[in-house]
Parts: C-alpha cells; structure tokens; sequence
DNA sequence: TGAGTTATAGAACATTCGTTCCAAAGCATG
DNA sequence: CATGCTTTGGAACGAATGTTCTATAACTCA
C-alpha cells in the first residue's frame, strides 16, 4: 500500500560513504549530502536518522565493502606471507593514486572522533581487532609453511603490522609522495626477518 | 600611548592549542575559544585574524614547543640507538597516560585538513620531514657507533621510523591500551636489527 | 591634565547548521 | 475507484556558526 521508495539505499550510503571519507564527520554537512545523494532531507531523517546514525550506518557498510575488500587477499592468499606483502604493496600503490589520497575511512574516523565519541571509538577499535587478527592469521600460516621464522612473537608482530597498515593510511592521506610510501611498506614487511 | 593588553599571547596560544588538541580545527568553535583563553572576541580578531589563522598561529606555536619537546631526546642523546629507543618509548608511555589520548597535533591536522588545505597540508609535510631527518641523523650516529649495521638503508629507515612515530600517535589518539602500544613499539625497535 | 591610541566588552550581523513540519504525490489493496 | 499508508519536495525552525561593529575603558606621552 505505502508509496515505494524512489532510492537504492545501498547507492545513497556509497555516496554518503564518500563524502564522509574525503571530508570528515563535521565537515561534511546535511546539505552535502543531501546534494550528493540526490535523497530529500526528510527521505534521509525518516530512513537513516540523524546525521550520527547515518555516520554509524557508513562505518558499517565502510567495513563490509571497502575494508573486506582491502583485507581480502590478505584473508584468501594461501602463502602468507605473499599474502601480507601483496595488503602492503596494495595499499602503498592505491595510496598514492591520483585523487586517492583519502587514507581509510575507519582510521581517519577514529582519529577525529575516538576521543569524543565512544560509539565511534568501539567501532575503531574493533575495527583494529580485527585486522590484527587477520594479520595474525596471516603470520600463522606463514610461520607454518616455513616462511617466518618460528622464533618470533605473532600477537607482537600482528599488532605491528596492523599498526603500521594504519600508518600507511594516515601517509596517504597526508598526502605523501610514492617514494617514501614504498620505503616505509618495504621496511615493514623487512622486519619479517 | 595606547592601551596595554591584558593578556599574554603565549598563554592565549598554549590555551589555544589544546583545544584545537583535543577536538580538532572544524568541532572547535570560537565561543569555544573565547571561553577556554578569556581574551574576548574582538580582541582574538584584532590580535590573530580569523579562525583559520589562530590555527595557523597554534600549529607553529606547537611546532617550537611541544614538537621540539618530543624529539628533544631523539636530537641530544648522544648514543643514535639509545636516542632513538628513548623516544618510542616515551611516546608509548606518555601516549597511554589517563587523559593523554590527544595523539599528536601535526598529525591529527593532517589528517583532518592536508586533504582539502593545501597550507596545513604544507606545513604538515615538512614537519613530517623534519622527524625523517632527525631519526636519519641519529640513525647515522648509531651506525657510526657500531650500534645499526652498516648495510642498512639509512633514508629508508628514517622513513619507516618517522612513519612508525606517526602510527604511535594514531593509535594513542584512537585510545589504544599500554599493551598494544608496548608491543607495537617494541617491533619498530626491533626493526633496527 | 587632556589628547591620542589601542584594547576591551558585548551586542549585532548574516549565514549556515542540524532538524522538523506540512501538504502533495504515489502506489497496493479493499 | 477510493482508502490507507509511506515517501517526497520544500519551506520553516531555532540554535549555533564565524565575523564585524560600536561604544567604553585604560594607558602613555605631551
């Protein structure tokens, strides 16, 4: 009986999603989005809420689409340490693509908000769990198929490279030039050894 | 002959910079300013011009004071390595202190701003050039020393240290716990062998 | 002591912010 | 075709934004 909705949700949060991402939390504004997304302001409260719901629902469709998408090979890779140096050689390739220099949108949000924001600083964090755990997996199969040493502390490394996968992003985003992408991603996956 | 002011310009700027610190360039407002610093309205304009010059002002102000402050170790002890150790270390420890989740100025204004503000994007860069001379500086001690071996690529390393001491801040920012922070530290220094 | 200069206090500005309301529009079912 | 429901378009809201203005206060030098 209700009148159907004349927008793909999926498409109005990607558009939504990129705003965020290149702008920010609270430089992104309702007009913004409402001109981005070609959605009316009243469509967008009665679907998505406030402007922080929308913001959370974007978190979440970040990490399902974008984020699994950056960790897929790290995840599906057999070799496991191909598998981490390809998530690095990747990152540091799109990173500094042209027009690319947006970093992550789950890093810069925790920068931004984290410390504010505790809905937005569980999500991060969780966030970083998990990629520390992919890595770790990574490292496991790595350190099985006799590509890293047996010796070394995984949960440490793990968090290594987790961390440095962030640092990574925030260059990007900083906007740092190739060169000095690549040889901060080639001395990370150097500490491998 | 003309009136005297009733404030100290320093102290406006270290008022200043902590909330700029702590909530960013875009959710700091200036009734925010005017509340934190005392000095009223009018007299903020009249002394440092518009919103986005104070910042200007505050990110220099940050630079001498606070920038200085942190790699002050990593120029003045003599011993590179133990140069280099002292400073992540501290950064770990001061970093995860009750109430010191602020990460770092520079980088959270990169973050937030370099992307669409080609200025702080400027000023930024450079500071992030200046930590990459200072760890090659005393990574090149250290290899004098005997410390780091000969056959490592200083610039690279000085990079990849730079990056890293980024990466601290972030994850001290986004509220990492001791322990993560520990261990992602501890790996970054283990690099160096 | 008065003239000159700048800082101060706070009201006032237009604009933009996030959010809500209301009337019109559109579709499925009775 | 009419009824019931929800979406849509766009105006409207008050509050907050960054910035400027005006009048008063405070001090130095002549």
């Amino acid at each position: 009986m209700p009148r159907p909705r004349a927008f793909d949700e999926e498409s109005v949060l990607d558009n939504a999603m990129n705003i965020f991402w290149s702008k920010g939390f609270e430089a992104t504004s309702i007009q913004d989005l409402v001109n981005e997304t070609g959605l009316n302001r009243a469509s967008m409260y009665a679907s998505f809420g406030d402007k922080k719901a929308l913001f959370l629902r974007v978190l979440d469709h970040y990490s399902h689409k974008i984020s699994a998408e950056r960790f897929a090979d790290l995840r599906n890779i057999e070799d496991g340490r191909a598998a981490i140096e390809k998530t690095f050689r990747d990152a540091a390739k799109t990173g500094t693509a042209e027009g690319r220099h947006k970093g992550c949108l789950m890093v810069n949000s925790g920068m931004e908000l984290a410390p504010h924001d505790p809905e937005t600083a569980a999500i991060a964090h969780q966030a970083f769990r998990r990629a520390e755990d992919t890595f770790a997996a990574a490292l496991n199969r790595a350190v099985d198929q006799g590509k890293i040493s047996k010796g070394k502390n995984v949960r440490a490394l793990a968090r290594f490279l987790a961390g440095s996968f962030q640092g990574v992003q925030l260059m990007s985003r900083r906007g740092a030039d190739q060169e000095t992408l690549q040889d901060y991603c080639e001395t990370i996956l150097g500490a491998l050894d």
